[in-house]
DNA sequence: ACCGTTTAGCAAATCGGTTTGCACGAATCA
DNA sequence: TGATTCGTGCAAACCGATTTGCTAAACGGT
C-alpha cells in the first residue's frame, strides 16, 4: 500500500541503498547489469524517489519561482498578465524538462508570506530599480536572474531585451512610414526597458532634430489613464503624428484618445506598441508591434537560472533579435 | 554564516528541539513565557524552519499545482491562457496565504516528466472526460479538485460552474433581444461545461420549438477554424440570427465569419460568449459575455483542495452566480 | 610472488525537522 | 497521606534519500 522506498527497492534487488542511489544518480560506477536489474525492479514495484528526502539531503528544493512586480489585479493587469503568462507557460515547460517545478509568486507579498516559498532560484520579469523582490531573494542567498536588466544591479544575470535597439527599430519604422513628430509613452516605474527606450528615443529626437514628447504613466492606471493622458498630450502638442507606446494597455488607451480627438489611425497619427499580445492584434486598426520571442526568452532565462543555481558565474544573455510585426496602425 | 537550524535555536534558548518544535506548531502546550523567549531569539538569529526537513517528516511538500489540459501553445492558447491565468493569479495568492506554493503544470507532459512535481494536491481547470491528468494524479493518491465537474467522475470535488444555468441565461437573453433561431458553438473535447451547455441548449430549443444548430470544434483550431466552420454553418442555415459561442477564441472566429458573410452584428446576427476576457472586450462590436467571478472560483477551489488534503470529504461547492455583461453584440 | 590499481558494493553518518514515550515536580483529590 | 492528574520539558526514534570511507575481489605489470 505504502509507496516503496529506496530500502524496499534495495532489498528487492538484493543490493544496498547506496548502490541503488548510485545506479540512479550515476555519481559512482555501478555494474551495468546490476543497474539494469535495479531499474527493472524499480519499474515493477513503482519506485519513485521521495523528493522531500532528496531535497533535505541535497539542500535543494527542486523548485524555481517566477515573479513579476506588477500587481496582478490592477487595471493594467490583464495585459501585463499576457506578457507574464506567456513567459510562465514556456518557463513551466522548460523547468519541467530540467526536472524542476515552476511556481508562481504573486506580487507584493509581505516577506513573511513569501517564506512559504523557498525556491532554488527565481526569475524576475522586468524588475524595476530597487525592486523589493530582488532584495528579498538576493538577501536570502537565492540566485536571481531577470528578464530585462535590473537597473543599477549589474551583478544580476539577465536576458537582455535589447529595448534600446527595439525602440530604435520602431522609431525608424515610424519615420519611414511618414511620421515627422513622434511621441513616446512609457511607465512610471524605473524598469530597464523604459529607461533604455527613453534614452534611445531622446537620441533619436536629437538626431533628426525634433522636440521630444514623453509621457510616463502609472502602470496601475491602465487603459483609462492612458486614454486621458494621451488625449491631453495631443492637445498640448498638436504636431504629433506618431506614438510609440511600448505597454500595450497604454496603447489601447492611445487608440481611444486618438478617436476622441477625431484623429484617424494611421492617416493622422501612427501608433506602434511593443508586446504583440491580444490587444495589438485585436485593436482597430490592428497595431504594429514587436515580436519579442518570449518563448525563447523564457527558455534562456530558465537556462541562465539553472547555471546560476549550479554556481556558474553567468553574465547576461542576449534575447533573439526582435522583429517588427507590421500592421495597419503604421501603414504609410 | 550557515542558516541556523532548530538545534541552534534550541541551544540559544536553553531548551530542547522538541520544545522549539512545539512552540511553533502548537501541537503541545508550551509555557507562554518559554514560547515568547524562543520566538524572540528566533527573530534575532533569523531562524527559518527548513521546509525540506518538515516535508520529509510530515509527508507534505507544501506545494499545490494548477493544471489545464489545454495546450499552452496552440492557436486557442492565448485565449485559454487568459482564462487559466486569471485563475492562476488568484490561486497563487490564495495558496500563499495558506502557506503553500502554487506551481504550474504544463499540459500533456508525459508521466515521467510530471514526476518532477509532487504536489500535495492539484487543481484541474475544466478537465474533460477521461482526462489523463486526472488519472495520473488520482492514481498517485494525490488529492484532486477541479474547476468544473469532471465528466463521469462524481467522486472528485469541484467548484461547479453552473454552465447549464449560464447557458440558459444567455439563450434567454438572446431571445429577449430579438433572436428566433439560435445556434451553438462549443468544443470537441468532452468538458463538462460543453456537455451541460449543449444539454441546456437542446432543452431550450425543444421548448421554443426551433431546430438545434450545433457545432463542436477542435480547440486547437482556434480562431481560424472557427471562422471557417461558422461561415459554413451560416451558409447551411441561413435562418440563424444568433450564436452562443462560449469559447472566446471561437467567438472571435464567429465575428470574422459574420463579416465574411456580410452579416452585421447585432443587426443580422447576435453573438454572445462566456469568458469575459480581452477578446470579448476588444471585439468590434464588443461581445456580450458572462462574468464568471473567476477570482472567487479560484479561491473556492484552493479552499476545497486544502480540505481534501486534510482528509475532509469535501463534495462540491457552487461558484457565485454568473452575471451577464451586456454589450453591443446583442443589442436589440 | 608481490604490489598497485581498478571495480563493485556496503555500512554508517548525515540533512533538519516532527513525533512518541517517558520523567519529574506541583497541584488536586479521595 | 497516598494516589491521581496536569503541566512542562527532554531524549531518542524517525522520515528517505545522499555521500563518505572502507573492504574485498579481480586484474595487470614487473
Amino acid at each position: 500500500m505504502k509507496k516503496p522506498t529506496i530500502s524496499d527497492l534495495a532489498q528487492a534487488a538484493g543490493v544496498s541503498k547506496t548502490t541503488v542511489s548510485h545506479a540512479f544518480s550515476g555519481r559512482r560506477h555501478v555494474d551495468p547489469e546490476t543497474r539494469e536489474r535495479i531499474e527493472k525492479i524499480a519499474q515493477e514495484i513503482g519506485y519513485r524517489p521521495n523528493r522531500a528526502a532528496q531535497h533535505l539531503r541535497t539542500g535543494r528544493t527542486g523548485m524555481i519561482a517566477l515573479a513579476s512586480s506588477m500587481p496582478f489585479s490592477v487595471a493594467a493587469g490583464p495585459s501585463r498578465l499576457g506578457f507574464l503568462m506567456e513567459i510562465a507557460a514556456t518557463a513551466a515547460v522548460a523547468s519541467l524538462t530540467r526536472n524542476m517545478a515552476l511556481c508562481l509568486i504573486p506580487p507584493f507579498q509581505s516577506g513573511a508570506q513569501l517564506d512559504a516559498i523557498t525556491p532554488d532560484g527565481v526569475i524576475l520579469v522586468e524588475p524595476f530599480q530597487d525592486d523589493p523582490l530582488v532584495q528579498h531573494f538576493t538577501g536570502l542567498g537565492v540566485p536571481v536572474v531577470s528578464v530585462g536588466r535590473v537597473p543599477g544591479r549589474e551583478d544580476i544575470p539577465h536576458v537582455d531585451l535589447n529595448s534600446g535597439a527595439t525602440a530604435r527599430m520602431v522609431l525608424e519604422h515610424l519615420r519611414a512610414s511618414g511620421a515627422t513628430r513622434i511621441g513616446l509613452v512609457t511607465g512610471e516605474q524605473r524598469r530597464n526597458s523604459y529607461i533604455e527606450t527613453e534614452a534611445a528615443y531622446r537620441a533619436f529626437c536629437d538626431e533628426i532634430g525634433i522636440e521630444p514628447a514623453c509621457l510616463q504613466l502609472n502602470e496601475s492606471g491602465g487603459e483609462d489613464l492612458a486614454a486621458e493622458a494621451v488625449a491631453s498630450l495631443l492637445s498640448r502638442r498638436g504636431d504629433i503624428d506618431a506614438l510609440y507606446v511600448p505597454v500595450d494597455a497604454f496603447a489601447s488607451g492611445a487608440v481611444t484618445a486618438a478617436a476622441s480627438k477625431g484623429l484617424k489611425i494611421p492617416q493622422n497619427i501612427r501608433l506602434a506598441t511593443r508586446y504583440d499580445g491580444l490587444r495589438a492584434k485585436l485593436s482597430r486598426p490592428p497595431l504594429t508591434a514587436v515580436e519579442l520571442h518570449l518563448e525563447a526568452i523564457a527558455d534562456l532565462a530558465v537556462g541562465l537560472l539553472m547555471a546560476a543555481i549550479d554556481g556558474e558565474v553567468a553574465g547576461l544573455v542576449s534575447a533573439p533579435q526582435p522583429e517588427l510585426v507590421l500592421r495597419a496602425s503604421t501603414a504609410s
